[in-house]
DNA sequence: AACGCGGGGTT
DNA sequence: AACCCAGCGTT
């Protein structure tokens, strides 16, 4: 505690301290990076500054401000759980643990935060910091990334939770993950526990925590369109739920075996969106990984042929001048071609 | 309990 | 290239 007091860092959220302020930080910290995440947060404090000012907003909005941070998901159900709290709860926000985790996107570690630091809740979180802070202090031997592990990390996280002030405690155990206990070559020296963890007693902090082996990830092979007419190009939108819910991006799909980039951009387009394209013209090729697999997405500029849109896949379609695609949320594997569809 | 879900930084 | 990150929802 005396350590997190003289070495936490200065965080956007950690000043001006709130339920729906330290809400938000901790959703868009999920599997994202503190230096990552900061922009976003002030960029989305800024334009919301309250809960009833998020609920009152679309979706798309939302998601054009999450644009590039990733897990969709984690916007879609942040702006779904603002409106039940605003429209069903009178803008109160649950301040018990049942309540607050019975909200849409709201699990174990989000609810022990949130009510830890804003309402000494007695609640110890486990995050992939304090599996590995753990795992080395006690020399715990269930794999941190197997899920029938994460119960033996939460009982013993909340046996060594400290009553008193649990949502400092939380915070100064995941700040050590973060600064000293560090996933590669812990800094031990000016470790606050170096003198009771067993891993460093032993010398065993790089074989802690374990960790069972994951598969490699595949590559996919992608073709995509840019389909213009009359001067505007056609943008889709992507279901709601699964992979980049909700987002807008340039029509496509897999290049199946014994086919061109070219033939699984004009078959794609058809299947997709049911118009006739041609006159291909390569634009570039995108690079792209996903947690599970890789893409490689060869970009073509087209010339609409004839037929009339007809969804099959996507939910919503429109045909937009280049100088509007700012305006709509899109996957980074598009935002890196966006550049130059002008030229 | 396993799996899907992004993107970026570090080593 | 592999690993890691202030996890959650679905099946």
């Amino acid at each position: 505690m005396a350590w997190y007091r003289d070495n936490c860092r200065q965080l956007p959220w950690r000043s001006d301290i709130s339920v729906y302020r330290v809400w938000v930080s901790e959703v868009m910290l999920q599997q994202t990076q503190v230096k990552t995440v900061i922009p976003y947060y002030i960029r989305f404090m800024e334009t919301w500054p309250d809960l009833k000012d998020l609920a009152a907003t679309g979706l798309e909005t939302v998601l054009k401000t999450w644009e590039g941070l990733g897990y969709y998901a984690r916007a879609r159900n942040l702006h779904k759980a603002a409106g039940i709290v605003v429209r069903d709860m009178g803008g109160i926000i649950p301040d018990d643990y049942k309540g607050f985790k019975n909200l849409p996107g709201v699990g174990d570690y989000i609810a022990s935060a949130v009510l830890s630091i804003t309402g000494s809740k007695p609640h110890a979180v486990v995050d992939g910091n304090v599996k590995r802070v753990l795992a080395r202090l006690l020399c715990v031997d269930a794999p941190v990334n197997h899920s029938a592990a994460h119960k033996a990390y939460k009982a013993i996280a909340e046996k060594l939770l400290y009553e008193k002030d649990p949502g400092t405690y939380n915070q100064a155990v995941m700040e050590l993950g973060a600064l000293v206990c560090t996933p590669k070559r812990p800094d031990c020296g000016p470790c606050p526990l170096a003198g009771e963890c067993c891993a460093y007693e032993k010398q065993v902090t790089d074989i802690f925590p374990r960790r069972i082996k994951k598969k490699k990830v595949p590559t996919v092979h992608i073709a995509a369109g840019i389909v213009k007419k009359k001067g505007k190009v056609l943008i889709t939108r992507r279901k709601l739920d699964g992979l980049l819910g909700g987002l807008w991006e340039f029509p496509g799909g897999k290049v199946e075996p014994k086919e061109s980039s070219e033939q699984a951009c004009i078959r794609e387009l058809r299947e997709e969106t049911g118009i006739e394209a041609g006159n291909l013209q390569f634009l570039t090729r995108v690079f792209h990984a996903y947690t599970h697999f890789k893409i490689e997405m060869d970009v073509f500029f087209c010339d609409y042929i004839s037929g009339r849109v007809l969804l099959n896949g996507p939910i919503d379609h429109k045909w937009v001048s280049v100088d509007q695609l700012h305006q709509f949320p899109f996957p980074r594997a598009n935002l890196k071609f966006m550049e130059l569809i002008r030229g």
